[in-house]
DNA sequence: CGCAGGCTTGATGTAAGTCAAGCTGTGTGG
DNA sequence: CCACACAGCTTGACTTACATCAAGCCTGCG
């Protein structure tokens, strides 16, 4: 595993020793606390190296979106590069070590490093597109799309950690699903129901076990 | 205006000279056709210079999500950077120009001039968190809410391109609209009517005069 | 053991979708 | 120059997917 070097997956290992430069500080985070919060100051982003957090904006009032959850080898952060301050909140979801990649010193490695500019391009492209595929499930697909769909892409990400893919822990309620995916609570309940009652999965709790892949990327991929 | 420069709002007017650099080419693009498509190969992202755009995600048949409407200084493209192909394509709403900035060009600049590679994460921080503020309204908010925070935002942007904030033509048809909004034309136009009965706005086909901002700030914050 | 928080399940309500008809403005060909 | 056609928009009647409200049930923890 590559998770000891708290760098993102998918960077090329020619590049790897350089990076340790880029990350001087861990940071530890407590279940349930958050590693910023909005409006606070900021000159970092952060790659998760164990355990997993929550990032959600927040509206006035009580109005809450969670924009995504993040798994080791992730960065959070990424949406505020270039304010003075966040424009959102991590949470952990389990007690969680990040690495602190600080803004001035990708600067600074940069210019020895020209390939790190474009991998941190990369990275932030992908975050782009990670949330316009949100946008296509939030904006286009029915409820139980978006559940099939949020398995499969935790089953995906796990497995490219090194986990099982079929079989897990949630790490999440399902309020924070519900909230995650537009839909209530109540809707994601029912809806994990339904697949394990189809025996697509076996789930009590937090635990899911993926029993029928096809059936659930069908379910996510069907027409209307 | 800066938009002979070709250049994305607020960057740094020190900057400015040296940009040029980048953009050497121009392109044209007709009235419903495509800048790019996806899966089509990819090595520039585009500033919108006169015109404007709407860029789209699209699934397997025919299911197709919006994701942007994209005005003069705006930047297309950045969601598909790193790979080597466009994950999204973008289609001109209108006879349209932009500015070709090439990724191998902003490296070989960004080289001369470190303050360019912030600029560029800026833009792309931006993006996310546009993207991510999408996803709030996509996701917990209500089609009233949603239409007329639509109308508040293109008013913004139009004004700071030196429109008038009040008074606009649209570019695009109610189903783009509702679309893009996660709603069909029907309740996108039924909405536009409402608001027109009670006097907030003033609506003819894609003739908008905001009547009453204070209240159509009201509706787009309101609690439940 | 008992409580609290998270989860499930059922009954009912409603916001937005679907289907359908008619309208309006724009462009086209006789 | 008129009329006809068509695409985009509006409006109404009806349907439905998901939300809301409300009990009751685990299960982990103090």
């Amino acid at each position: 595993m590559l998770s000891h070097l708290c760098l993102p997956i998918g960077m090329p290992a020619t590049d790897l020793g350089k990076l340790d430069d880029l990350v001087k500080d861990r940071v530890r985070v407590e279940k349930g606390r958050p590693l910023f919060t909005l409006g606070s100051e900021l000159d970092a982003v952060y790659a998760v190296r164990f355990g997993s957090l929550r990032t959600q904006l927040e509206q006035s009032e009580g109005d809450l979106q969670i924009t995504g959850f993040h798994l080791p080898g992730e960065i959070v952060g990424m949406d505020s590069i270039g304010q003075h301050r966040h424009v959102s909140s991590a949470i952990a979801m389990e007690d969680s070590e990040v690495c602190v990649i600080r803004i001035d010193d990708i600067d600074r490695v940069g210019r020895l490093l020209p390939s790190l500019q474009s991998q941190i391009r990369r990275l932030m492209s992908q975050e782009i597109s990670r949330s316009q595929q949100m946008l296509l499930t939030l904006g286009s697909m029915r409820s139980e799309q978006r559940v099939a769909g949020f398995l499969l892409n935790l089953s995906q990400r796990l497995s490219t950690l090194g986990y099982s893919s079929t079989e897990f822990i949630l790490r999440m309620s399902r309020e924070e699903i519900g909230n995650y995916l537009g839909l209530t609570l109540e809707t994601v309940s029912r809806l994990l129901s339904r697949f394990a009652r189809e025996g697509i999965i076996h789930i009590h709790l937090r635990e899911v076990r993926i029993l029928d892949m096809a059936a659930l990327q069908q379910v996510f991929g069907q027409e209307c």
